[in-house]
DNA sequence: GACGAGTGTAACCTAGAACGTTACGGGTCA
DNA sequence: TGACCCGTAACGTTCTAGGTTACACTCGTC
């Protein structure tokens, strides 16, 4: 279990692939076939990480796929654990 | 890259978690909170496991949630993978 | 054969995410 | 001042997750 907040994917993409490249958001916008609108919402963490972005992102930086999807699935994750005392679920197989 | 077609979230929840313990849809949706036909939607694979129903699976059957919305990831993933080629994106930092 | 339980699923609803285009206001800098 | 970049508001479409209700099917069992 996580103790902190993951960061957003977005940010990540920002720090580590736009700022390094010297891109801006339109040019990176353009460069991954999506509109500027929707990258700078997933920079800013108003949008997640789609899994066909995740195919995107792995294209235009060399990275895995899988690896930008896990990111997403982490923070989307943390999250819900947050509400968990708050869900209504019986245990059917105790650990 | 995985070769082959992962099964869906479902399939696995229906034969490692209901079957062994002989619970019916309509049990195992009460005890999850969730309506009958959600469940069975995600049984049948045509509904995915949301972060939020990973947690409800976490807390009934005693797993983590992380397990389970990864395995939704990588079916998820394997899917968006298939059309790679269909995607117009320019490489920006070839590995 | 009749009946109830369990199941899949169709029809309807809301809410939200992920996309798009267009347009506007606020920076920064030559 | 003008050019460029950025965030974002407003409008749209499409898809998914969730709900309720209702129907038809397949089983056992009586």
């Amino acid at each position: 279990m996580r103790m902190h907040n993951p960061p957003h994917p977005g940010e990540i993409i920002k720090t580590l692939c736009l700022e390094p490249l010297g891109l801006t958001v339109t040019q990176a916008a353009a460069a991954l076939g999506v509109s500027r609108k929707t990258l700078s919402a997933i920079l800013n963490g108003r949008a997640g990480v789609s899994p066909e972005m995740a195919v995107r992102l792995s294209i235009a930086f060399g990275t895995s796929s899988e690896s930008w999807l896990n990111q997403q699935t982490q923070y989307d994750l943390w999250h819900a654990e947050r509400r968990r005392k708050q869900l209504r679920v019986a245990k059917l197989a105790p650990a």
